[in-house]
DNA sequence: CGCGACGTTGATTTGCCTCAACGATTGTGG
DNA sequence: CCACAATCGTTGAGGCAAATCAACGTCGCG
């Protein structure tokens, strides 16, 4: 059973009983995404907090010049969603699309406000699980306004070994915000040494 | 009385009953900051979620050659907190200071885990401020990302068009990642339409 | 097999920084 | 409340980090 990887998830927050387990499991959909699959689409509105059990996902937008630029991976473990577009309900400006083909663990918004106003314990992890991702966030922030691109992907690099691994570095270019180009001579001149 | 401003700030949210005021104003702590005062310095631990009742703020980081790069800001009904510092109880490596003559609030990290446990509302509340500030700092991760300096300028003035009056230009090209020198160019490109 | 994504290199351009200088504004201590 | 100091905003010359554009070989996939 793949809802299992989600109970032992919670482990790392505060251990699920008996009677929330069940709650949790009879409300998550399991799906089958393939590679390219899109499970967000710029326009829709994001209806779902999804977790990987499997695979690996980018989250992007597209400028004006039709350029995409990622905003976020998603492996093993994680959640992804567009948080503003889920609350809002309105149309999202982000794609989530699949690197890898996946298996994911859907979460409906109706569901979730379900186990928030039943379940005390799921509130006070969740508040939790997006504090850290909130700390992570303004890290990255205070890197892209004060670091050099080398600086910062000898960091992802540093931070981030397995994602790295398994990402091609067009993808690592845009979430740092440079040019492919460019990544291949800072990766040339970081061998040099 | 002063945590009025506060009590009425959790209106926009879920409003709090007698006793979750009466127990929210017994674990406050008013403070009155001068201008250039800290509230938090790199190294030291950050013990306070503090609610800004008057004046301004600002938290930055310091890189390696001594420059300051602004994270945030905050004014009237604002938190302003280094998360990362509160939760992990290490040092911090930003600074909070006080931009304006200010009177914040303060609220122990005890004294909040109190609320948490004893009063679910809080915790919901909570999560949904850090939600909503989450979807804000992707956004502009993804400004920094896609945006020039000039789009990025722009947007401010737009989003924030109080806090633009009453900083200083240096300030706000700290917050957008560029020099004073730059952000003036790009301030006389802008009176030429 | 053929096509598209990927990684690399080189030449050129550009957005933004650095350093220096100056007047205007603001804050503060006496 | 004034006078001085500090901060602020601006302009210009020159430099650097990173983008753009173009070309080419490789690899994996349908």
């Amino acid at each position: 059973m793949t809802v299992n990887k989600l109970i032992s998830y919670f482990d790392n927050y505060l251990s699920l009983d008996d009677k929330e387990k069940e709650e949790l499991t009879n409300r998550v959909i399991e799906k089958n995404i393939k590679r390219k699959q899109f499970i967000l689409h710029e326009g829709d509105v994001c209806r779902h907090y999804s977790f990987v059990v499997s695979g690996c996902f980018k989250m992007y937008g597209v400028d004006a010049s039709g350029k995409a630029h990622n905003i976020q991976f998603a492996s093993e473990n994680e959640w992804i969603s567009d948080i503003g577009s889920f609350h809002s309900e309105k149309g999202s400006q982000l794609f989530i699309e699949a690197i890898e083909p996946s298996i994911i663990l859907q979460l409906e918004k109706s569901n979730l406000i379900y186990l928030y106003t039943q379940y005390p314990k799921f509130n006070r992890t969740f508040r939790v699980i997006i504090e850290d991702k909130f700390v992570e966030l303004q890290n990255r922030i205070l890197q892209k306004i004060s670091s050099t691109a080398e600086e910062r992907y000898l960091s992802f690099l540093d931070q981030y070994p397995l994602l790295s691994n398994r990402l091609p570095n067009t993808q690592i270019a845009s979430y740092l915000g440079i040019t492919p180009e460019f990544l291949s001579k800072i990766r040339n001149h970081i061998s040099q040494k």
